[in-house]
RNA sequence: GCACCCAUAGCUCAGCUGGAUAGAGCGCUGCCCUCCGAAGGCAGAGGUCUGAGGUUCGAAUCCUCAUGGGUGCGCCA
């Protein structure tokens, strides 16, 4: 149920009416008639922009349009005002019933309230995290990772069939370096000193797979070329790193539906299929590229290489899909990876890649495009770095790696639940402050523990009314008398629920989470205001003791609000808490 | 040199894909617990939305240019 849409359906209907009434021209379009929560509480509880919308197509003034709207709107039960206000908004006020009604759906709907079919089950690909398999996944990674999987549960619950899905760079030279740098630790797990020189991997996460290499292989490999050694090795090394950022990906509540091998895309011809699809269009040919402006690389040589003709679908330059040698470049797999995506059937894709990826966007929709004709959108949603503080303090060391701050060091000091939303609480493309200090600190400037506490403090409430021998069952808030809410503050909250749905559908069409972490902010604050006003207004108290009809009403409302604060954080993926420390 | 992203209160940031007097938290100022709901609450001050043009009934939002910051730019993925 949303609200919104309920009430522009009845705007829309009374404006048909209107023309059939000869009081508007006929062959007018309404897609731009909106109905919005106003800014100003005072303007009522929802406007609509109708009147000055089709003042111009209609010929008329928008409060002539105006004045015949809100004539119309008024005859319905449902509308209790409708006044023409300022250039010519239609300020509605709504029933109080409405309120009341919104708290039973609530109840009723439980956690499914606010899902809705926007997405009609098309079919969404979220590829996300697609770390190269070398290491630990970091603090980069897991936004992307948070953000990533909080964008599949909105799509998800926005009636999207969603794939959450890895790309596993398996296939470069990056694996060779890591199979080397495995071989190292697996000579030292024999006994010999090693050298771990630039361009090896030093951390210590591969000490353990050098070991395990040693019980799996024996002295097999010791003294052997790394002909003998290099593709065992380097399978080995992959599927360990793969099952180390399995498992930090399980700290974070991740798992994904698929992952998919690079790897898998040589020698099955895969990639010539996807490029042959390319030629098939006329986009590939052999070319020389300029050389770029400004900074240029010292060995530059103009070379010839095969090229793909990006810039028919929006790129700046052509990009190489094979080295000067013959071999591909790493673009060419991500074409075949693609374009494995768009023949699996998927209405649309959406990668999540680091900021540090941005030059990559161009190029890669220009590849769907051009492998889709045109008819799979991909949406690239780059995340932005995140900075760590500790004390106010740049926060820079990592017990594991050595050299960066891996998630499992963030999820070890702050917890799951804790990263999760911190890192939604920015846009996506805005940098992100992450203070180790500030997220844990119990105090209204931090959203998480602000939120936490809203949906403790209800179920504190209804554990308050049970001792108060009050029934709050689900079944007893069902069939609570909900015109016992009638105070306005109560309503205020009511609206805000109102606005759960519209917000999620809103969140969903701009793949922009983070909205939903920002509206639990403030549908947190709103319970925390009336919880307050019970101070000075022993009549707001959620439990009046002696008076079971009223309790049930205003903890049904209680309810309603942690039902929505579980929902939100459930696409955030963060648990509610039931009680603070 | 080019492309992309960003610029909103002293600080950190929202801002509904064009709506009314631009919001929140922190900080600041002022009130509020001898008692029943202060891990605080209420109220106030604080803005030419980086600048200049343009589009229109209407712009923080869209377009152009400028300024400042970030990221990236053939044989690394």
């Amino acid at each position: 149920m949303n609200l919104f849409s309920e009430i522009r359906a009845l705007v829309v209907a009374q404006l048909n009416a209107l023309q059939a009434d000869g009081l508007l021209p006929e062959g007018l379009d309404f897609v731009n008639v909106a109905v919005e929560p106003p800014r100003d509480a005072a303007h009522g509880d929802m406007a609509t922009n109708a009147a000055m919308v089709l003042a111009k197509p209609a010929k008329m003034k928008p409060r002539d349009i105006a004045d015949a709207l809100a004539a119309k709107l008024a005859e319905d039960a449902r509308i209790q005002t409708a006044e023409v206000a300022g250039p010519g908004f239609l300020n509605l006020r709504l029933a109080p019933v409405l309120w009341q009604d919104l708290v039973a759906a609530v109840l009723k709907s439980g956690a499914d309230f606010g899902r809705s079919d926007m997405g009609q089950g098309k079919r969404v690909n979220v590829e996300y995290v697609s770390a190269n398999p070398t290491g630990p996944l970091h603090v980069g990674h897991t936004r992307g990772a948070v953000f990533g999987d909080a964008l599949a549960a909105l799509l998800d619950f926005s009636g999207y069939d969603v794939t959450r899905e890895y790309y596993i760079n398996d296939g470069g030279a990056q694996v060779d370096v890591l199979a080397r740098s495995v071989y190292l630790r697996y000579l030292e797990a024999h006994g010999q000193d090693v050298a771990f020189e630039d361009g090896t991997y030093p951390g210590d996460y591969l000490i353990p797979v050098g070991k395990a290499l040693k019980d799996k292989v024996g002295d097999a490999y010791v003294g052997q070329d790394e002909t003998v050694w290099l593709a065992e090795v380097r399978a080995f090394a992959t599927e360990k790193m793969m099952g180390l950022i399995r498992e930090d990906l399980a700290q974070l509540n991740i798992s994904m539906d698929k992952f998919f091998s690079e790897k898998s895309l040589y020698g099955t011809g895969l990639i010539e299929g996807a490029i042959q699809s390319l030629e098939s269009k006329g986009l590939i040919y052999e070319g020389v590229l300029e050389p770029p402006k400004g900074k240029k690389p010292e060995d530059w040589e103009p070379r010839e290489q095969t090229l793909f003709k990006s810039t028919e679908h929006g790129d700046d330059v052509d990009r190489p899909v094979k080295k000067s040698d013959g071999s591909w470049t790493y673009f060419a797999p991500d074409i075949a990876y693609h374009y494995d995506k768009v023949q699996r059937g998927y209405d649309e894709l959406i990668d999540v890649f680091g900021a540090d990826h941005g030059g990559y966007v161009k190029r890669m929709k220009a590849a769907v495009s051009a492998l889709s004709g045109g008819t799979v959108p991909l949406d690239i949603k780059l995340t932005q770095l995140v900075k760590l503080y500790k004390n106010g303090e740049p926060f820079k060391m990592s017990k594991r790696a050595g050299t960066f701050v891996t998630l499992r060091d963030v999820v070890d000091q702050v917890g799951a639940d804790v990263t999760r939303f911190v890192m939604l609480t920015r846009k996506n493309d805005a940098p992100l402050d992450f203070d180790f200090d500030k997220v844990l600190e119990q105090s209204k400037d931090n959203p998480v523990f602000y939120v936490q506490y809203a949906h403790a403090r209800v179920c504190s409430a209804v554990k308050k009314a049970e001792e108060a021998g009050i029934d709050v069952s689900d079944a007893a808030l069902n069939g609570a008398d909900l015109s016992l809410l009638a105070d306005p503050a109560e309503w205020a909250v009511a609206k805000k629920l109102a606005e759960w749905p519209r917000l999620v559908e809103i969140a969903g069409r701009t793949h922009e989470p983070h909205r939903v972490a920002f509206y639990l902010y403030e549908l947190a604050g709103d319970l925390h205001s009336l919880y307050h006003a019970g101070k000075d207004n022993a009549e707001l108290r959620f439990v009046q003791e002696d008076n079971a009809a009223v309790t049930q009403a205003k903890i049904a409302l209680a309810r309603a609000v942690a039902i929505v604060i579980s929902a939100g954080l459930g696409i955030l993926g963060v648990t509610p808490a039931q009680e603070m420390r």
